[in-house]
DNA sequence: CTGAAAGCGCTTACAG
DNA sequence: CTGAAAGCGCTTACAG
C-alpha cells in the first residue's frame, strides 16, 4: 500500500540514492532516448518498490504542456440535460486518463467567458471541449483567436470547428422507416427549437424517410415547441390532424406528450402510437415502454476526448459523426 | 483584446523590459514583501498593458501547490441526481474560481478508486471534495493515509470526516408542523434507502414534528421503497390506511407516487394531499403543483469549497449545517 | 550508453 | 527598497 509515511521520492532523490545521474532516470521512465538494458531495469525496479510517481506539473513545465484538458460546461443546462451531460463527461474522463491527461472544469453561462478566458490566460490546459450551445459567438471566436485547440461536441453550422456528434439524420431516417414498415400512415412529429442544428438534422431524417411515399403519410408537424405549454399546445394541434403516430424530437417532449395524452386519456398505442427521436433514461419510466433511439452520450464524450488530443499530437482532425445508436423497441407503437 | 499577436510576456521577460530584477516583478504582483510604490506602479501599469498573466502552474510548482482541487464524482449516479449534482458542480467551480483554484475532475465508481489514486499520486490537486455516496470504505480510507485534505458534501457516520450537508432535519421537522397546522390529521411517509443517513434525518425531522401529538396523526410509514415498483407498492400499501396527506421523501418518490395516484384516479389534494421533503425541477411539470422544501444545491456546493479551502489554509473545519432552504407552498395539500 | 548543464516560469530566503 | 542566487521537480540538447 502507498502511505504517506514511504518517503516521497524525486528524480534528484532516486538518481542519487542509484549513484546514476537523473538524466538516466528521467530516460529510464520515459523510455525516450538509449540507456542500458541492466540500469534501466534496475531503475524501474526501485522506482516500482517505492511507489514513485513523477511529479506530472514538473514535468509539464519542462516539456510545455499542462496535461489538462478543459471542459467546458454550460451553466444554464435544462434538468433533462443534465443525465446526458454527466454521461458525456464520464467518457471524456475516462479517454483523458488512459492518456495521461486531467480534466479541468469551466463554466460557460451564455457568452460569459470569464472562466473560459480564465484557464486559457492561466495557461492551465492544452486543450478545450466545448458543446453544441456554445458554438455561437463569443466562446469560438475566443478560442480561435487564442489559437487555443478544441473540439465540440454536437454539430453547428460553423464549419471551420471540428464537431463530434451523432449521426441524427441516419438515425431518425431509420426509425421513421422503422414505422413506415409497421404500416403506419399518418406520421406527426412535433420538435424543439429550429435554430439548433439538431433539430434540422432530426427533421432531415424525418423527411428523407417519407421521401417518396405518399403525401398523406405526412401529418402535422410542429416545431418549435419548447416549453411544457407549448409541447401540450402542439400535441392538441397534432392530434386534430389524426395521426395513427405522433413522433417526438426529444425525451422532454416526448414525456410531455405521454403525461397529456394520460390525461386525455387517450390510449397508446391503441389510440395513437408513440415513438421518440431521443430516449433517455428520463423515460424508462413510463408505461409502455416508447420506442425511440438511444446514443451513447459516454462513447461519444470519449470519442470527442479522443480527436482532441489527436489534434494536440498535430494531426489534422475532421468531423466526426457517430453511427452507433440503437433502437428500443417498446410497445408504444402497434405491433 | 488578448490575441495571441501580442507577445506573451515572462517575469524575466519583463524584468529585462523594465530594468528590475524578476524578484522585483514578483514582488509587484503578489504584493509580498517590502517594494517602492512608484517601481510597483510602473510594473503592474506594464502588466496590465499587455496582459500579462503570471503561469500558476510554474507558480504552484515554486509554492509547492497545485492550485486544483480534485472533485469526486460518482459514475453511478442516477438520472434524477444528475441536476442535483449538475448545480452543486456549478457552486463549487464558482468559489473555486474565486480562490483561483481550479476545479479536477475524477471518477469514483463505488469503490473503484483508480482515478482518486492518479490525482493523489500525479501530486495535481491540493484537496479533494466527494459525495457523501463516498463516504462507505475506499476513498476517505485513502484519502485519509495518503494525507490528503478533504471535505464531504452530505452526510455520513464517520464523525471524523467534515461534512457539508442541508439541515434536513430542521426542515423536515418545519414541513410537517406546516402540514399538521394546516389541519392535516393522518400523515403517511415513503422513504428511501435506510443505509442512507439522509434518509434518517429525514425521518428524525418528522418524528420530531410529531412528537407529543395525538398517535393517530402519525399513519403508515414505508421506507427502503426505492425502485419505480417499489415505490408503487408502498403507495398503494400506505394509501390502505386512509391517510389524508402522503409525504415523499424525495423527488423520484414523489414524482412516482404523482403518477400512481393519477393512475388510479386518485385527486389530490381532494382524496389526498401530498409534499416532499425534496422538492427539485424534475417536479415542476407536476399538476397541482407541489408543496415540498427547496434546498439550494449551488450554494451547498460553494460552501463546500469554501470549507475546503479553509482546510487547505490550515484552519480548523467543523461541520456545516446548510440552514438555509425554502418551502415551495403549492396547491397538493389542502388549503 | 551516460552525465553535467541549462532551462521551463515562477518564489523566497538571504544579503545588501 | 532591491537583486543575485538557489530552488520547485522535471526534460532535453549537447558532449563525451
Amino acid at each position: 500500500m502507498d502511505t504517506k509515511n514511504e518517503k516521497t521520492y524525486t528524480l534528484d532523490a532516486i538518481a542519487k540514492e542509484l549513484g546514476v545521474s537523473k538524466t538516466t532516470v528521467s530516460r529510464a521512465i520515459s523510455g525516450k532516448g538509449r540507456i542500458g538494458f541492466e540500469t534501466r531495469e534496475r531503475i524501474l525496479e526501485f522506482i516500482k518498490t517505492n511507489n514513485y510517481k513523477p511529479n506530472v506539473i514538473a514535468r509539464g513545465l519542462a516539456e510545455k504542456k499542462t496535461y489538462n484538458i478543459g471542459l467546458a460546461l454550460p451553466e444554464e443546462l435544462k434538468a433533462w440535460d443534465s443525465p446526458f451531460c454527466h454521461r458525456s463527461i464520464n467518457g471524456i474522463c475516462d479517454v483523458a486518463t488512459a492518456n495521461d491527461y486531467d480534466l479541468i472544469l469551466l463554466w460557460i453561462n451564455y457568452n460569459n467567458i470569464t472562466q473560459l478566458k480564465r484557464i486559457v490566460d492561466n495557461q492551465k490546459a492544452d486543450g478545450i471541449i466545448l458543446t453544441r450551445t456554445m458554438v455561437k459567438d463569443d466562446p469560438v471566436k475566443y478560442l480561435k483567436k487564442a489559437e487555443m485547440p478544441f473540439v465540440v461536441i454536437g454539430s453547428s453550422d460553423d464549419k471551420s470547428v471540428t464537431h463530434i456528434d451523432n449521426d441524427h439524420v441516419q438515425a431518425c431516417k431509420t426509425l421513421t422507416e422503422l414505422l413506415l414498415s409497421r404500416g403506419l400512415k399518418k406520421i406527426a412529429l412535433i420538435g424543439g427549437e429550429t435554430h439548433l442544428c439538431v433539430t434540422n438534422s432530426r427533421l432531415k431524417g424525418f423527411n428523407l424517410a417519407l421521401e417518396g411515399k405518399e403525401k398523406s403519410v405526412k401529418s402535422k408537424v410542429v416545431l418549435d415547441a419548447i416549453t411544457q405549454p407549448q409541447i401540450i399546445k402542439a400535441t392538441d394541434e397534432v392530434l386534430e390532424s389524426k395521426p395513427d403516430c405522433i413522433v417526438c424530437m426529444d425525451d422532454y417532449i416526448c414525456s410531455v406528450v405521454m403525461t397529456h395524452l394520460n390525461e386525455r386519456r387517450i390510449s397508446i398505442p391503441e389510440d395513437v402510437s408513440i415513438a421518440t427521436f431521443y430516449r433517455s433514461v428520463m423515460l424508462e419510466g413510463f408505461n409502455p415502454p416508447i420506442t425511440g433511439l438511444e446514443f451513447d452520450e459516454k462513447a461519444l464524450g470519449g470519442i470527442a476526448c479522443e480527436k482532441l488530443i489527436e489534434k494536440l499530437k498535430g494531426k489534422d482532425v475532421q468531423d466526426f459523426l457517430n453511427s452507433d445508436y440503437r433502437l428500443f423497441m417498446g410497445k408504444s407503437i402497434k405491433q
